[in-house]
DNA sequence: GAGTGGTCTAGACCACGTT
DNA sequence: ACGTGGTCTAGACCACTCC
């Protein structure tokens, strides 16, 4: 449903007036509910802009394609770059106490770590270190994670696992000597750091991933909100890389 | 009504299951849809976590209450800090070309600048550059942004601009001397550099906003979706303070 | 199978912006 | 006034999880 409403703002062009959700409703044949919560996914997808009393409205820049914190294949696809990874080491370690906590395992069992670069039309853009507890991807070796593979689509297929929720954390850094060299940038650079923890549809974690990502090909962008709005909606999030 | 909810939240407690929503539309005497909303909304500010087929559940951690984009002052109060401001320098430029655009003015219109430190707890938190087009704020002052006051309520009270949308975008840089000093940490600091653009009810600019966030007191944090999820909703957007 | 959330319909009234 | 989006009701069926 979403998709053709979708559809009609890119035949309609930045600025154009959508007609009223009651039009829309016997247009394509739905209810007015139905239609309105099209509408929201679009309006969170800053596809459109709604005023109330005024009408909805394709929104005027559309500038870069609203991006997801999603996977960093599928982001760099979205922005018609080829993504690629280079391994650069990989281990199993036993997870202490800590690291057990994080993962939400049991202490003393082996955990595979993965260390890649990423990249976009070869150009290093992140740097991440991958945690998965080895119980819950029997088999999976680092050299798995080569090249043009995805994480995400082996889960799915080897482990019928699939990515169902996360959370991600950004905070800035200053990059240390080592890994500005790893992603081509002068040393002392500014970087962001993420910290990204992935559940599957059961609920277990499959991934915690650091990533450092280059100050000068990343930035975030997000909606505000009137400040003491208590019913407000949440803020919306999306990502882009700078040319 | 999602107050109700989230009282009762509150009252069972982190990793409690909340009654179905079936259940919840009885016990408050509305219709299951509007349930629905307000678990949504409840959903996009973390404070629930919804499960296909198994249930709603209070989130977990629930560490610091979850923040939107949001005026500084209302972000520091909803931490239990005591948000102030200390007015470096203001002064009235005319805006040039790039500046007029940005700011959607007519160029060789005087433009105010406000430079201050925002603060919580008296600890210097983050830098501001606050840009307006005088005509839209006619009489306003930097002197009128010492102290406690609140620019969005003096555009409120005095202007009868409220805020209603807003952008904004926020990147990684390393701190330059003179700032990280205002901001009282060791120069070649991290820090987070937001760009804030916010509009009033007529769509009108009424702030562009520079600042420059301590990397040490700032973290965002986000949820994320399943990757190649098209009818996914928006990431959601939280601040935190680190303490 | 029983209970959960996810989706949908058809209709009503309210709040707001435009004219 | 009129048309817009915002909210709500009452009921239906589907998809999923868990026992």
């Amino acid at each position: 449903m979403g998709a053709k409403v979708a559809a009609l703002c890119a035949e309609l062009g930045p600025g154009a007036m959508l007609p009223g959700e009651r039009d829309l409703s016997t247009r394509f044949g739905v209810s007015r509910a139905t239609v309105r919560k099209a509408l929201e996914e679009l309006m969170a997808r800053r596809i459109v802009e709604r005023r109330h009393g005024a009408g909805t409205f394709v929104r005027r820049p559309a500038v870069a394609q609203p991006l997801m914190a999603t996977s960093f294949g599928d982001d760099m696809r979205r922005r018609g770059l080829e993504p690629s990874s280079r391994l650069l080491w990989s281990d199993t370690v036993v997870a202490d106490t800590d690291l057990a906590a994080r993962l939400e395992m049991p202490g003393g069992e082996p955990v595979l770590r993965v260390c890649r670069v990423r990249l976009a039309d070869g150009e290093p853009m992140t740097l991440e270190t991958l945690h998965v507890p080895s119980s819950r991807v029997p088999g999976l070796t680092g050299d798995d994670l080569d090249g043009p593979s995805s994480y995400y689509e082996l889960l799915a297929e080897r482990f019928d696992r699939r990515i169902r929720s996360g959370t991600q954390s950004v905070a800035p850094v200053v990059l240390a000597t080592r890994d500005a060299e790893l992603l081509g940038v002068p040393a002392g650079s500014p970087a962001l750091h993420f910290v990204r923890t992935s559940r599957d549809h059961r609920g277990e974690i499959v991934e915690r991933v650091e990533s450092y990502a280059r100050g000068d090909r990343y930035l975030i962008e997000m909606d505000i909100i009137p400040p003491g709005d208590a019913t407000a909606g949440a803020a919306v999030l999306s990502g882009a890389v700078v040319p």
